[in-house]
DNA sequence: GGCCCTGATGATACCGGTGTCAATAGCCGA
DNA sequence: TCGGCTATTGACACCGGTATCATCAGGGCC
């Protein structure tokens, strides 16, 4: 605008081309190859003679070559744009989540789109809207990979999309997910083994199928080890710290109260533990507090949480690559066959457990 | 490849286009205009005739088009990638900032590259390694926005960079901050109204300019009040929550004690409530504690904290705004004077504050 | 030795936009 | 009434890659 003042072109000196690198045909020129040999190496097509890709691959490295996404969107016309749709952002879980599916965004040359989707009542509408603005797939976290009015509206558009840590992911979606019903069995027996007999639950929120599994998984070890799990040692908590509060607050006015807390994720572990100091109990001393996640919040609190450990940031890069194949095979003109992948856990041990007082 | 089995093109249907939406050609041949006059509406130019403009807009409406990014870019030669360079990534703070970010980039066109970099010594290897990838900007959130190695290499690259919520942005630079001083001399002040005399100060990293700004607007407020500032109450932090507990045991064994802490930052101001309800402390009964940034943790805490409010994902919109302008003055020719945005911030009160005790 | 076939390489047409410049039409003043 | 000027529009090259098909050299086989 401002620098056609004058009806002249003001700036003449910087000629159409500003994009700093090289191209390909200056690496084509620099090995003395054409540019489709060029191309070829770049793509690591198979038919081309060693010696001619030592050749190129040498002038790619002397140019210091990078090719431009933009192009190669255009010609392969393999722009892909995934949505990322997100709700009730735990900071900790979304950040990793983020910095995940960025990577291998950008890795796989692949456009994000980042959404947030709050209230239950318009999430039709901003898939709907995502959808319009030209998004190939979308990729669902917890707690939105249950949400039935996505999976409907994106069924009915054929839109490729990943659940990701779903407890019962829906027919025709793939899915990342760890086991959470084994993780929440493993924590459980951890807390057997340190002795533990009378072990409160905090459970997650019921509208997220994970928490079933987590508070399934604790029964398994229970009945395990012959341990009746008695109903009011289980308390219904909603993945929030506030609920975690109140959570532990009836678990720990229980006559006799548990001896060890196992919360279905670390801010309501948090909470729990909050609880406890402020009933003048010592943790681990007197009670035992367990979370589930290893967010941030579990090593900026005190004592520090043993919790499980999702590789969260894996899971968000293998539902990236997971979705792009899908996107392609539509494109392709076939359907998908949905795939689970399903990641590992780990049982961090830090400070917050102990074996019951005598 | 498996397509030609037969010699033949098996899949003649799809032509090698695949994008579904409708092009330029599209739209101009439905509005009977040329393709140049589509372009000139899609982007705003003053030179087209009303009648005409309507006519494009009601066929761009009509077969809903949307232009590709990726010819977009090629064409003008506006391809720009900007790197998110993060550090020691206190979850929430880099969440909000990724979501601001992004958002921007979307919305500007432009790529975002993000990218850890943890170790002080191999930062200026990132930083090169990111712009020898084709990075034309970047970004510096704290605590990178004071590391004086990136700022030299950048310099010396000639690459556009914008400091985040830096003390003393490195001249030559744009930069966006709140005002740290006068924030928290704001809620120093806060304290004082509420009647408290004795007043603890857990400073922030002595590595990041913030940190000392957030104590001069202590001291600010405190020689408004005609108040000494004792150099016993101010205790040196390191903005994590580990410094934190450390800091505020010492403020806590004082004789007399403070009756209130202000805390750099929310982590350490969360350490701080979980050193008093240790100590048997009642919050804000007996002791009030305030933090600065309004992290998640101010509210996954016991009493929530009272605490400065920066509005980061905007801090963060703005950081990509004035990188991109930065970016295009230069593809221009003409070099960039650098900007400093200053936002606003807000005192947020909840529960951890109160009256000091009788 | 001639023929067919295969693997490596190159020439060229695109992908879907934008920049440049030319062409045209309408308006003004002389 | 005519030349000059501006506002509007269009034709065409070009951005930097990939897909397709043609070309060419060499090897196996009869």
């Amino acid at each position: 605008m401002v620098d056609e003042i004058e009806g002249l072109p003001v700036r003449a000196r910087s000629s159409r081309r500003s994009r700093a690198g090289p191209t390909i045909s200056d690496v084509a020129r620099e090995a003395g190859v054409s540019l489709m040999t060029v191309s070829r190496v770049m793509n690591g097509k198979t038919n081309v003679r060693e010696e001619t890709r030592e050749r190129v691959q040498s002038a790619i490295k002397a140019l210091n070559y990078s090719p431009s996404m933009a192009a190669r969107n255009l010609a392969a016309a393999s722009e892909i744009r995934i949505g990322l749709l997100y709700s009730n952002p735990s900071a900790g879980y979304l950040n990793e989540f983020l910095v995940g599916s960025l990577d291998q965004a950008s890795r796989a040359n692949v456009q994000l789109v980042v959404q947030l989707c709050e209230r239950p009542e318009e999430r039709a509408a901003i898939v709907q809207r995502l959808v319009e603005g030209g998004v190939d797939g979308v990729i669902l976290p917890p707690p939105l990979c249950d949400a039935d009015a996505i999976h409907r509206f994106l069924q009915e558009a054929e839109i490729p999309a990943v659940v990701v840590a779903s407890g019962r992911p829906p027919a025709g979606l793939s899915s990342v997910s760890i086991d959470d019903r084994a993780a929440a069995a493993a924590m459980t027996r951890h807390l057997t083994e340190l002795g533990h007999r009378r072990i409160g639950f905090i459970s997650g929120a019921p509208d997220q199928t994970a928490s079933a599994l987590r508070l399934q998984g604790y029964g398994d070890a229970l009945s395990e080890e012959q341990l009746a799990s008695e109903p009011e040692l289980v308390v219904q908590g909603l993945f929030t710290y506030r609920s975690g509060l109140e959570a532990a607050q009836r678990l720990l006015a229980l006559v006799p109260p548990p001896t060890a807390i196992f919360a279905s994720n670390d801010d309501m572990a948090a909470a729990a533990v909050a609880v406890a100091h402020r009933l003048g109990l010592d943790v681990p001393g007197d009670l035992s507090v367990v979370g589930f996640d290893d967010a941030p919040q579990a090593t900026t609190t005190w004592p520090e949480l043993t919790t499980i450990r999702q590789p969260i940031a894996d899971m968000s890069r293998a539902a990236v690559q997971l979705l792009v194949d899908d996107i392609r095979t539509v494109r392709d003109g076939r359907s998908p066959s949905p795939r689970h992948t399903r990641m590992g856990f780990e049982l961090v041990l830090r400070q917050s457990d102990a074996a019951p007082p005598a």
